[in-house]
DNA sequence: AACATGGTCAACCGCCTAAGC
DNA sequence: TGCTTAGGCGGTTGACCATGT
């Protein structure tokens, strides 16, 4: 049991606002100004408690506010958002401007949620073993249309279980729209990613880590891979400063006209090999209920293992974290548990810890190869010291 | 016409976090 | 450093309305 609610207190009044009470609230709040809602409603004539008077506010009176139908584009940016970002309506509402949260919130219960589950194409954000195809999108379901893609096609993957580079490659994913260079676009061609579509050239980082994460597989394309990785990580690197795009759904869309279907390997699919891995020190993650989870053995290359392991250290870098959730604390946030944030550092109990940690071998050597400083890798918590690093002179 | 049922949405509740002291 | 509290968030409730029987 929580604090007392402010509204306990007797006399006031609950229930739905009269126009006098509204009309007493709204010329207040234009004399005054917002804020200071605990005395606001002494100040202005009304029996109601300040927190009701904010969010009478917040909801209804605020002059900026939209109301009525939601568009069908709307519609599309609340379902993409929502698969990607789950019940955080908060968040949700900044991406869709004069709209409010509740509002949406609302709108998605009584309606969008009732229509995906009719078109069998909801998935539960609140109970994931039960109907979602496993505990976060893939990016390969930011490609494809996550309302797009086929139950039977899904259920596939129920047993799957994706931890930190997953969550956070899927949080860029959706966060971040890549212009890309004419260096990765062409990548992107080579491999597939274009088939011929112009349209590529403004694609998404889901793709382009799909593209990445397949033709890793290939060790041929080494050079022309890392390349690629570079450009990804460092574009992801430099929108945190940049307020999610209001285009994200479009890139999104966008990108679906690739082929993603059949050759590209999901990151979930590289978190999975990167649980078997042995090099990675990743100790089975369980899920939120303590359970231990079970695991698709699939057949990814190891360098796939390096590239999300990769991934996974790179996203304890202070400015990922502000690329991967900009206005909300990610680790507390429901959708990325401060356990899977630090999946590669659990102690011995489980609990979460955040630790430094060393690279193996390969990972050393794919750091090296994309020319990331020592030092910087040292400072930022991503490599420690140890018989290989020589903190000395920050080299291995 | 009366009642039952279901949908919608404004408002409330409990909890959390950050700021202020 | 710990406590208090305002503000914010997401889940839930219940009044109201439309539709069906």
């Amino acid at each position: 049991m929580g604090r007392a609610p402010c509204c306990n207190v007797l006399g006031l009044r609950k229930g739905a606002w009269t126009p006098e009470e509204d009309q007493k609230l709204l010329s207040y709040i234009q004399q005054h100004g917002e804020g200071g809602w605990r005395f606001l409603p002494q100040k202005a004539g009304l029996m109601r408690c300040g927190k009701s008077c904010r969010l009478r506010w917040a909801n209804y009176l605020r002059p900026d506010i939209k109301r009525g139908e939601f568009s069908p584009e709307e519609e599309q940016t609340i379902i993409k958002l929502h698969a990607v970002l789950g019940n955080r309506w908060s968040t949700i509402a900044k991406n869709l401007p004069r709209r409010t949260d509740n509002e949406i919130k609302n709108h998605w219960n009584t309606r969008l949620k009732k229509r995906l589950i009719e078109m069998g194409k909801y998935l539960d954000h609140d109970h994931p073993n039960e109907s979602r195809p496993c505990s976060t999108i893939t990016t390969t379901q930011l490609v494809n249309n996550p309302i797009d893609q086929p139950k039977a096609q899904r259920s596939t993957n129920d047993s799957t279980t994706t931890t930190t580079s997953a969550h956070l490659l899927n949080e860029i994913a959706a966060s971040t729209k890549l212009k890309l260079s004419n260096c990765l676009a062409s990548f992107l061609a080579r491999h597939g990613g274009g088939g011929g579509d112009k349209r590529v050239a403004v694609s998404n980082s889901a793709s382009v880590l799909n593209m990445v994460a397949t033709t890793y597989r290939k060790p041929k394309s080494h050079a022309c891979l890392i390349d690629a990785v570079k450009e990804v990580l460092s574009k992801s690197s430099q929108a945190c400063s940049e307020e999610i795009d209001h285009g994200n759904e479009n890139v999104i869309a966008n990108s679906s006209n690739a082929d993603n279907s059949s050759c590209s390997i999901s990151i979930s699919d590289l978190e999975i090999s990167n649980n078997n891995s042995s090099d990675m020190g990743s100790p089975s993650p369980k899920s939120k209920n303590g359970q231990e989870s079970r695991y698709v053995h699939s057949a990814t290359s190891p360098r796939a293992v390096v590239l999300n392991g990769i991934a996974s250290k790179l996203a304890l870098v202070k400015r990922c974290r502000s690329t991967l959730l900009s206005s909300t604390d990610w680790r507390a946030s429901s959708h990325v548990s401060s356990s899977e944030f630090v999946d590669d550092s659990h102690d011995a109990a489980g609990s979460a810890v955040l630790m430094p940690v060393s690279p193996s071998s390969d990972e050393r050597f794919l750091f090296q190869d994309m020319g990331f400083d020592p030092l910087e890798l040292f400072f930022e918590g991503i490599v420690s010291a140890t018989d290989e690093f020589d903190t000395n002179t920050f080299s291995w």
